[in-house]
This record gives C-alpha cells, structure tokens and sequence, in this order.
DNA sequence: ATGAAAGCGCTAACAA
DNA sequence: TTGTTAGCGCTTTCAT
C-alpha cells in the first residue's frame, strides 16, 4: 500500500485465477458475473490494495468523474454555502469538484470554462453576470447555470420575489410609508428579478421606493452609499444581499442612527453574520443547501429548477419611527 | 468546436503533414523539434481547435494534473480565503484543484486523503486536527500541511506567538491588568502555540490571565462563553479566531457592556468581518495569500514554512476600564 | 530532426 | 458466465 499505482488489474487477475476483463467487470458492473467470482475478484482487489487508474479508465469511458464549479468568490458566505452544498451532494453520485474562483472576472469565467469544458464530465456555472453569447463554447459538456436563466440549458433560479414583496408588507404593517432600496448589479438576473419585486410590491402596498445607487454589491460600497438612504428620508432600508445590509447596519451605528428605532433594515441571502450582529438582521433566507443539490442532479437535463426564498424576520425591523414619517 | 472531443494528434498530423509523434513532441517540448514544423503543428493544432486529452496523457505520464484541497469548512471565512489563495497559485503552475470539504470531521478527511491520493498530483490538506498517524496512508503523493508541523512532510506554518504578544503587551500598554482568554480546539497545533504565547507574554508583562473554556471555536459558543469572561473581571477579552471573538462582541452587545470602553477585545485571523463590525475588531491579521502560494511551491518538498501574523489595531481596544480594574 | 512502434491500464465488443 | 481481442489518445523510446 506504500506504492501508489503499482497495482494493476492484471494483477488482481492472476490473484483471483480469472482473466482480466473478468476482473474489470467483477468492479464496475458486478451484476454480470457470477457471485462466487465476484467474491474472489473482491477478495484478491482488496489483499492486493488495488485501487483502479481513473486515467485508464477515463480514456476508454470518456468519463472523468470531475464536475467544474466555477464562482465569482469563494470567499462570499453565499457561493461558499452554494460550494459545499454542491460538493457534498457530487460525492454522493461519486463527482469530485473541481473549483475555479475567477475573482468576479467575467473574462477569466470564459477562459475556465473553455478550458474545463473538455475534463470534466459537467460544469456547475455560479457567475450571475455570464453573457449567454459567450458560453456558446460550451459545446456538449453538461452545463447549469445556477441563479440565471438560461435558454435551453439546465438551470437553478433562486427566487427572491416572493419573500421580498411579503418584506415590504412587513415593513408596511410596521407603519413604514418610504423605504430606501439599495439594488444589486443591474446585469445580475438575481438584482433584476428582486428589484422588480419591490417595485410591485410599491405599488400594492402604498410604500414609496427610493433607489439608492450602490457601485457594488459589498459591504464597503455600502457602507458609502448608506448616507443617502437616511438623507431620502426613508424610514426602513432594503438591500440587494446581506453583505451590503451589514455594511448599511455599521454606517447607520456610526452615525449614531438606531436600528430599528430610527430606521429598519432588511437583507438578503441569510448569511451566517446576518444572524449573529446586533440588531440581529431581518432577512431573506434563500435555500442553498437545496440548490447546490438541485444543481447536480440537474446535469445533463436542460430542466430549470426554481426555488424560493423565505422572509426571516428577526430584529433589525420594527415600528416606523413617527418622528422621521411625521418630518416630511 | 461544437463536438467536444473529436479532435486527435492523428488529426492535427495529418494537417501538418508530419507524424504523431512530432505532433506530440512540437506541443510538450517545442524546443526539441525544427522551428518550421513547430510553426505548421501549431497552426495545425489551431486551426482544427485540438485540446490534447487529459486522461490519455495521464495515462502515460502518470500526472493528472489536479491537486487535492481538503477543508474543514469552506464557510469559514479564513479557510475561504486561503483555499481562493491556493486556486490561484495553482492555476499559475497549471493545477487544477480538487476541493473537498470534509465539515470538521475527522474521518471523512482521512477518508478523502486515502481516496483522492491515487488521483492527484498532490495535496494540500488544512485540516488542522488530522492526526499524524492516520497519514501514513497517503504514500507516496506529494502532500503538504497548513497549520500544523508534520514531521517529514512539508508544512506551512502560520504562527501567531508574536503577534499574540504583541496584543499582550498592546493591552498592558492601556493599562490592562486582567485578561480573559476564549482558547481554541486542545488539539489545533495553532490552538496551542498561541495559548503558549499569551501565557509567556502573561509573565512578561504581568497581565493576569483567566482561560475561559469554549465548546467550539465558533460564534455561538462564544456568545454562551461570553458571560464568563466578563464575570471573571476581566478588562480585556481575547479570542482563538475572529468568529469567536465577533460572539463576544455580539453577547457584550447584547448585555450592554461597552467595546472597548468597559471591555477591550482581541481576535485572529483578521476576516473581512473583522473590520465591518462596530467597533471594528483589533486582531492578528495573518499572511493567508502568503501561505496558499507556499502550499502550492511546497508540493513536493518536505520543508517547513513559517509565516507570521501581525497585530492589527483597529477600535476594539482602548484604555482598561478603571472601575473594574479598581473594583477587583 | 523526424519516423516508427510499443505500450500506459482499462473497458467493451464479440466469441466461446 | 467468462475469455479473447482490440483499442481509447497520447508519450516516448529507438531508429533513421
């Protein structure tokens, strides 16, 4: 067992006195053989430690047993959680993940997925801003898209409209009549989708919607933009994700603004920092668990999944401050 | 390009009018074939849009070209960062990484060490509590540990001792008498060697120390352990990581005990967390880009590298409360 | 500098 | 049910 690919099958042939192609079919389809064979087969595979070439294999089959997953960063809680989920759900169909971070680098998401294309058996693609022009190359290779929908190709749509209009009816409830929106990128289908959301959700429940300008969807982006939002008058803020909620929360706390005394603040995405700073955050908790295993068993198909998003109201919302709606 | 694999060196030969051999030796060695067929391969080779086959070259040379990332968590944000650092280092020397996230248990880490080891190039194994023993079982592949020394095999090390007394003294400095420290995981090398260095640092400068015990090293328990440190009378809390030390800041939060007015508090890692929250966290920013691209250099080697955190001052430390250093 | 030939370890027809 | 045979696509001797 010290040696590492020195056991071949030829081995295990002679060991278990059967010829080789026995022995291939013994491990890989074991219903077409005899039962007292199989058994030696096992037997003299297990002594000997033998653990079959996946190269040799590979080259025959086509299949590599690899499965590309390509996200803008890893280091984001939500593509993080989205990784797991899909690795652990690509083990139990015997896929190992091959992880590409492009660093939210649309050229380099092209470049790895051309180049991972032709080893791997599929590709679970988390880039939210993918042209679909540019994923023509893909060619043949099982391809989902997760957040984004795709013509003609497998997909897993997390939707957050639901759970965004019911947050506004929470806010409502609370009095609230101006909420400051602090949108996503607008090339995102995810900020597409969720911003259209509101504004309907505006209509319906009389809630004015100011739009708040974010140059990105980050906590620091945030951070900077968060003056605006107190300055519109609003007396609860939404944002695209929780990261920027966050960024939002610590802007308002600087600033000495109470949260949710002054002003409410929902997020997105329910993070596990959403859960754990003080007001804990009302937010939108999507199902990434379920979607990073939808994404799997989806390769192949060209089916699209949708799921939604629950609203999870913790502390961060609360009455509207009557002083600051009286003050307009 | 629309049919994926279709394309042989057999292909591209006869494009170029030259034998498969010369095919294969114009694009893995260049230097060892005429510059004029060279020329025609590669136009060959380009114009048919041939990509050599992985598994068939495996095969032969025995290299798969991926390496091995086994995690204990891929949501820790530390971890996060370190694997994103890897994926880079490794795409510049052409690996390509296999990412298994084992969530914290033991058995699974070796399970994938024992059953990945056959199909990479290497591995790169951050699981800080794997036990040295269980090892044994990867032979041959090149393997190297981050965050714990293993005899004879390469290492990255990221040491926080100095950095760890420096925070020490940091604290003295302010007048800080008493300090409760939250340790990580007995078993963590890094656990240790920074519990080591706060109790040398103790004597140095004569900061009294209260070990404070924590179930996990994650936010919750902390925020369960919290209480403790501050019964304990401590005027300065420190923690194993930044999470646990973000739990303390949410309890202290929530029990309105004032950061660092009443209570100062130290953390490890510096995440992104860290300098998000109010107060902004100081705590021991360490080099984990530095040790992604040494883990990725070291395959193959059995040298040590050892890398150091630094102190980073942020708003969470400030003068020792003199009530409670008084009220003692 | 290039051609020819021999496999790497496995699977999958096809026979028996 | 098992044996036999022919490769999968590439690299790498060894000749030339």
């Amino acid at each position: 067992m010290s040696e590492s690919q020195r056991v071949t099958i030829l081995d295990v042939a002679e060991r278990a006195g059967v010829h080789p192609g026995t022995v291939s079919r013994a491990l890989s389809r074991p219903e077409k053989v005899a039962p007292a064979t199989r058994a030696r087969v096992e037997a003299a595979a297990k002594d000997l430690g033998f653990v079959p070439n996946k190269a040799a294999r590979g080259l025959i089959t086509g299949r590599t047993g690899n499965v590309a997953v390509i996200v803008p960063d890893i280091t984001n809680p939500f593509f993080a959680s989205l990784v797991r989920s899909v690795e652990h759900a690509a083990r139990d169909v015997d896929l190992q993940v091959l992880l590409v971070d492009t660093g939210e680098n649309r050229a380099e998401e092209v470049r790895a997925a051309d180049e991972l294309s032709h080893d791997v058996d599929g590709m679970i693609v988390m880039a939210p801003r993918r042209l679909h022009r540019e994923m023509e190359v893909l060619g043949a290779t099982p391809t989902v898209f997760v957040n984004r929908p795709v013509q003609s190709r497998a997909s897993v749509v997390l939707r957050s409209a639901d759970a965004a209009g019911e947050a506004l009816q929470h806010l409502a409830g609370f009095g609230h009549r101006h909420l400051a929106y602090l949108g996503g990128p607008r090339s995102s289908w995810a900020a597409v989708e969720r911003r259209d959301a509101v504004r309907r959700m505006s209509r319906t429940t009389g809630v004015a919607v100011t739009d708040v300008d974010v140059a990105a969807p980050t906590f620091e982006a945030a951070y900077d933009a968060a003056e605006q939002a107190v300055s519109s008058g609003a007396t609860a803020v939404m944002a695209f994700n929780d990261q920027m909620a966050l960024g939002v929360l610590a802007r308002l706390s600087a600033l000495g603004v109470g949260v949710p005394e002054q002003i409410s603040l929902v997020g997105c995405d329910d993070v596990p920092m959403a859960a754990m700073v003080a007001p804990a955050l009302t937010t939108i908790a999507m199902p990434v668990v379920e979607a990073g295993e939808a994404a799997v068993h989806l390769l192949g198909s060209a089916e699209t999944v949708q799921l939604s998003g629950a609203l999870v109201i913790r502390a961060s919302t609360g009455p509207a401050d009557q002083t600051r709606t009286g003050g307009r």
